[in-house]
DNA sequence: CGGTTAATTGACCCACTTCAAGCGCGGTGG
DNA sequence: CCACCGCGCTTGAAGTGGGTCAATTAACCG
């Protein structure tokens, strides 16, 4: 399942991790450095395998290079819930390293390249830079709040909107990253199934919602790519505001 | 709203917190008695006012003392979602340390008595307690994980099956802070307006599922305390699984 | 060209919503 | 002291969003 390659400084991931760092606050270059040395390895893990498993203590914390991949949680009865989906540049289990127990997976939607950051590095790296410590404080507390918005919109959306809400979502935290493309695309490749999951709803109505936002329109999405040709459409759909992403330069 | 009190270390809302820590592992006095420190001073906050407000940038965390709050969102169209629960021990605005602007909204449900913590005191703190910094850190995620089991059942159960569950989460959580009482009861003063808000369904239906959740039985509820004569029964009715609130002691 | 996985659609059912009304209780003013 | 009011709780009836079961089509793969 994971096979171990060499790093490389110059990958998308990294340069996504640094812009949506600078994207909140000032990062020096000597900080770069030193987080991007905090990197002991690279790995190859498999679509459909974990990247990191439910139950187990873990000892490094990993950063998503290339690839999709998701958080989820089973529920004895038979569902899936998709909590989180991650690109490039996020760093899927940072949380695990105040926590160490792992209360739920992370599983590659994609075949997937990902960083390894040993936690005993990280700590060292958080005790010598206290900045760089609050700034990985930060991205964890940012997943909280996009998961926070999950619940908002769960509660008090419909599937429609709360599916628009979700590709909102996702452009905006890829634009951060520098992931779309000259046509305005940002990929996404999911299978309706996962969709279903990571919206909570049936497939059936996954596929039936889509169909409904298609309507609405403003969107292409064909399984592995979203092209968005009108944004303020999506936005006025699903009542958009992107404070949550906490997208300004702030002293953290 | 807001008249400042003198600061007493011996308060409910201080055990509470140390037992929560304690819970999770090992904190020396030393590094309890840095912490307790580290509050400037003590406020009451009226209930139905809010302890802090969306979209400002805020300087100080809050410890609540006595009282119950809750976190909330509202939607454009009319709604509101509550996206956490706090009881005495809760640090209810911990992650607004490293994100500084609020993204949604602090009320108090009941009358609050708080402790106040300046950022600028809790920042020197974590850079010369580096273990009670991730000590913090560490909360904020337990935080993060309740909210991702608020996705999972929302997502995934029945509004009775969800209901039982934010009980058993709420019962979990009161029996680390030290606040069950001997007749197995624990604080949970809300109106049905506010636990529809919670589950994030109508008035009706939460008053609805109440109504079928006391059918299956186990607890009593007057909208004050919540009194538990059948944890299993509970536990079962909602699948419950404790993980996610990382109630065992490992180096952090 | 068969086998498998993903997308799509129809039909029916149930969970939950909305609208509406009634009840119980504490608080207030006459 | 009582009449009234407002809030929270409760219930009924009818509509709808989303679930389940089931079948068909489309795309891919060996």
């Amino acid at each position: 399942m994971l096979d171990t390659l060499d790093i490389d400084h110059n990958s998308r991931g990294f340069a996504s991790l640094v812009a949506g760092l600078r994207a909140r606050d000032v990062l020096s270059d000597a900080e770069r450095d030193a987080l991007l040395a905090a990197c002991s390895e690279f790995r190859h893990v498999r679509k459909g395998s974990d990247l990191t498993s439910e139950g187990s203590i873990v000892t490094v914390s990993t950063l998503l290079i290339d690839g999709f991949a998701c958080r989820y949680t089973y529920v004895p009865d038979g569902g899936r819930q998709i909590t989180a989906l991650h690109m490039p540049g996020d760093f899927v289990d940072l949380y695990s390293l105040p926590l160490k127990r792992m209360d739920h997976s992370v599983g590659a939607i994609t075949d997937c390249r990902v960083a390894v950051f040993p936690h005993a590095v990280l700590k060292r790296l958080g005790e010598q830079h206290p900045h760089l410590n609050r700034l990985l404080w930060m991205l964890t507390l940012i997943d909280a709040a996009i998961q926070r918005q999950w619940i908002v919109a769960k509660g008090r959306l419909g599937a429609r909107q709360q599916l628009a809400h979700l590709f909102c979502e996702l452009y905006a935290r890829a634009r951060v990253a520098g992931l779309v493309d000259a046509r305005n695309s940002i990929p996404l490749p999911l299978t309706q199934v996962q969709l279903a999951d990571a919206l909570g709803v049936s497939i059936v109505h996954a596929n039936r919602t889509l169909k409904a936002l298609r309507a609405v329109g403003g969107f292409e999405w064909d399984g592995i790519r979203l092209t968005i040709s009108d944004l303020a459409r999506l936005h006025a759909e699903a009542q958009f505001d992107p404070v949550y992403l906490h997208l300004e330069q702030l002293p953290r």
